[in-house]
DNA sequence: CTGCATGCAAACTTTTTGCAAAATC
DNA sequence: GATTTTGCAAAAAGTTTGCATGCAG
């Protein structure tokens, strides 16, 4: 896996990329790369528990990287504009829910959608 | 969209089907069905708010109806059994999201991912 | 009637796979 | 050298669209 790091940097930095633009992004720098590469790649950095990938409301599935620091989204539903937040308490349920339930929690992905500053 | 109330209340019983799924199900009744009213319908469901996708681990994109009952998914990364529960708090977000950025909520979805009972 | 929803088939888009060449260890 | 990763091309999924027909208001 020779783009690996590069694939995650590129995540790393906010950024919530199609496929597609994560092959556009390599493919400026590595011309020879191809689709199936990055495909292969992405999905063994999201079994790895590197990246994850969601849903946007837009239909197209977005890669993200996954950072000690805990965060949501906020989608907005009418441009696309992502923001991220830290919602301090949802660690908390990773515990209650264990105590309560006895489902061991990995990761969870908050997905908040609706009118941005700018859309409402 | 004469399909609309069927899909509804396909994916109202606690359901998450992918759309060949609902394909499946409704092609019982009306064998001239085709994939893509299907498609159709379940799009205009999703704009409408009436159901949501969201993207499975196993990578297939689920559908579920959007009951008043806000609730929030746990699935199961090893056997794919999603359990829903509801968890008020979150109500409190849209709210507090409100007052602080501005954000103004329309809708969100909770994904946790981890191990269930069965399968730790 | 008029207009929107549907079925069908074809066109796209997105994702996966087989395999030989290349890179890695 | 043996093993893993890559490029390429082709195939398989998944999704959308054009158009003639059918159903609903």
């Amino acid at each position: 896996m020779r783009y690996r790091k590069q694939i995650v940097s590129l995540l790393a930095g906010q950024r919530h990329l199609r496929v597609e633009e994560i092959f556009n992004a390599l493919k400026a720098e590595y011309a020879l790369l191809s689709m199936a590469t990055v495909y292969r790649n992405v999905k063994q950095l999201e079994q790895g528990g590197e990246i994850w990938g969601f849903l946007h409301p837009d239909g197209s599935v977005r890669y993200e990287g996954v950072n000690d620091q805990a965060h949501q989204h906020l989608v907005c539903e009418q441009c696309g504009l992502i923001t991220e937040v830290a919602l301090g308490f949802i660690e908390d349920l990773y515990v209650s829910l264990k105590e309560k339930t006895n489902f061991h929690l990995h990761t969870h992905r908050l997905l908040m959608i609706g009118r941005c500053v700018n859309c409402q």
